[in-house]
DNA sequence: AACACTAATGATATGATATATCATTAGTGC
DNA sequence: GCACTAATGATATATCATATCATTAGTGTT
């Protein structure tokens, strides 16, 4: 089974159990994110539906979708860039830990990877300390890869 | 001297010195920031301008104003909101660290605390080994503020 | 003062991201 | 087959941001 095919069958099951339901539409989505490189935009999600699924959903169903793939944790919207990609874990059982989000601010490449949890904890401490509470402890930092930092040295 | 006019002159001395200019419209545009209790959108800030400091521009000359404002330090961008705000370090003669931004997702108000150079250098570690480069520190993070989780108690 | 040069601002158009709202369709249980 | 709810479509519009060209204001030179 392959890796796409994989996270699908989970992400299917995962709603399941959730009570909710993994649609064609919604499925389509999810695929076009898990397919991409990079984190998209609403629209760009939209045009790539079209174009390479051959599903034509209208912006308002995109995000409306994205909504319902980012309560079930199968997507995460990343705000420092005004799009999504889908969760890394999402073909893994187990909770997975607060997230962060590496973004390439020029080809919107993102990795995600675990925050540790005592780095979590300096934060939260901060936090609490300057009067305010953490809502979403995920984090996102402005980078650039590997490969756009090799580009532009040429 | 109130601490705005502090504030501002402070601003024009650190301009001078870089060989720019705070010119009327920009030092508005900065007294509206750092008047103002939260964050604010640009076009909130031409709003705010024109009905409370009595000077009217386009927004795109905010834009601009934010641009030249942000490149001298004297404000910042928050990506996370879409919105900006004047360094509270505005007044200080050092040069400051690399700053961590509280933004309350509900009424935008904003605490600008320095990054303890440790997390920065954990965080920074976690870049480097995922194939990322740092592009800007800065660290904004989604929470709420004690008032408005005050309010939403009751 | 007249001129040339540059920096700053204005005006206008448009792009990109996102949300509100009402209509329609599809699924589900009875 | 009907009533109900969930999902999607259609449309309009809000909100944030940038591109581009025109105009004005400041500066230095003569």
């Amino acid at each position: 089974m392959s890796n796409l095919k994989k996270a699908l069958a989970h992400a299917q099951a995962q709603c399941l159990e959730s009570g909710s339901k993994l649609t064609e539409k919604r499925k389509v989505v999810l695929q076009g994110l898990l397919q991409s490189k990079q984190a998209m935009s609403a629209y760009e999600l939209a045009d790539y539906c079209r174009d390479e699924l051959g599903e034509s959903m209208p912006p308002m169903s995109i995000y409306r979708i994205l909504e319902f793939l980012e309560s079930e944790q199968l997507v995460h919207k990343l705000k420092l860039a005004n799009r999504f990609v889908a969760c890394v874990h999402i073909s893994c059982d187990h909770k997975h830990a607060t997230s962060q989000f590496l973004i390439c601010q020029q080809c919107y490449r993102v990795s995600e990877i675990d925050l540790k949890k005592s780095t979590l904890q300096t934060l939260r401490n901060n936090v609490e300390n300057a009067g305010y509470k953490l809502v979403s402890p995920q984090l996102e930092i402005d980078c650039i890869c590997d490969k756009c930092a090799n580009d532009e040295a040429n």
